[in-house]
DNA sequence: CGACTGATTGAGATTGTTCAAGTTCGGTGG
DNA sequence: CCACCGAACTTGAACAATCTCAATCAGTCG
């Protein structure tokens, strides 16, 4: 969103992988020099624009790609095409089911996103080699299992209104993980749409508890995805 | 339940994790019979009746616990007391967050339990030095993790209808993963109380689920816990 | 046999959905 | 710059699903 819409798809962009800013507390920290020559190599800086799918739900894996900016979306779709968003992925984090040869979701670029593809072999070779990168992956693994559980609680007790604080304080933390104080703001990674599918509500009762938490004071909404979060605390109370 | 409710409270019983019948699917089998050897002067087979708590919400962990026997359940809890079970744990799972200090969840025995006891500092120094343990409990990781996700799809896009049907779908399936052809005769290893702290409803809405599902004809129950599903398909027909 | 726990059933209240207008936003072309 | 357009969002009213509360039933334990 703080991306100027040109009309790219997919473009690669001549960067190698070890230039970006996030490197070192992402995968590719965990890399020796050597590993990271290697590495560049084989990956592809990639730009997708928002809803861009970069994996399909049961299709091959043929590479992981690790978010360097933007948000991703990780969906799962029943038959009859209701649809649940089951995690949403920031940078750093690497995105694609590891071991996997058939990925168990949709993986889609929710806001503009670039990203450094790496083929499946070369990644599954290097974790093989290198403990530090093992790690890093497990604990990638074992952090998204705590986010999946804690969410768990947030869909199958919370209500519609702790829902919406709660996503609201997820996005808050998650965009800016160092900010200070107690108020914040920030653009929306996503529509009403992909709100109410992560929640598991309808984009109305989306909406209608938006409206509230404005009228409440805790927030308010310009341009429809520009959010000020007037205390994280009140938010906070809102969440269960 | 299928174990006669001696009033016995984590009662140790002078039995071997080597001995065990499971061990060559769980974490027992990626070792060597040194690491065998040394790995049972450590550990203790212990037992759970139902409803004893293995580990507390927000407590220190200083032991994983390998499932011999019987299901564990894992469960988050709101301020408010509002609870939601995020996993179930099957025989030959370890229960415990890898490298946690504190337990993100509480792990409670759902059925009379036996686990295989592991001081972490223990194990966690096994899993350096054997890669296949390692993959194994990474595995392990990846796979609760894709469960998790398929169960938010349950959680957040399914009617109630189809949440009990889910769930009997996944204990049929998980209590006896080689059994052949449509029908499929079992215990629940629950209460109707954690079938709706799992399903995010009450057990009022439960209760009247499983009656739907006798009235059709697609199981039958007797004894409160003792299920037969008459047809698998029909079963999954109803799973959405 | 009573008391107790867990499960079922019913009736009414509540929450969230559905359907149907409106409204706002962002872009486009005159 | 403004009018227009489609997509995204908001709002309202009726409806449906689920919850809540209360009564009842079934099985278990003393």
């Amino acid at each position: 969103m703080d991306f100027s819409r040109r009309d790219i798809h997919s473009t690669e962009i001549p960067v190698l992988c070890r230039s970006c800013e996030v490197r070192h507390k992402g995968m590719c920290g965990a890399l020796n020099p050597d590993e990271l020559t290697l590495l560049s190599r084989h990956t592809r800086q990639l730009q997708h624009s928002s809803g861009e799918e970069l994996v399909g739900e049961s299709t091959d894996v043929e590479a992981y790609d690790n978010v360097m900016r933007g948000v991703v979306k990780l969906s799962k779709t029943l038959e009859d095409g209701r649809q649940q968003i089951v995690g949403l992925q920031f940078a750093p984090d690497l995105v694609g089911r590891l071991y996997a040869t058939e990925s168990p979701m949709t993986a889609e670029a929710a806001s503009d996103v670039e990203v450094c593809r790496v083929p499946k072999v070369m990644l599954e070779r290097l974790i093989e080699r290198n403990p530090a990168l093992r790690k890093r992956l497990m604990d990638q693994a074992l952090r998204e299992l705590d986010e999946a559980r804690e969410w768990m609680v947030t869909l199958g007790r919370k209500t519609a209104s702790e829902k919406v604080a709660s996503l609201l304080m997820l996005i808050a933390v998650h965009l800016d993980p160092d900010a200070r104080g107690d108020r914040r703001i920030f653009d929306l990674p996503m529509s009403r749409l992909d709100i109410a599918d992560y929640l598991g509500l309808t984009i109305e009762t989306v909406s209608r508890q938006f409206s509230r938490l404005k009228k409440d004071g805790i927030i308010s909404i310009t341009a429809n995805r520009h959010i000020e979060v007037q205390s994280l605390a009140k938010l906070q109370s809102r969440c269960g």
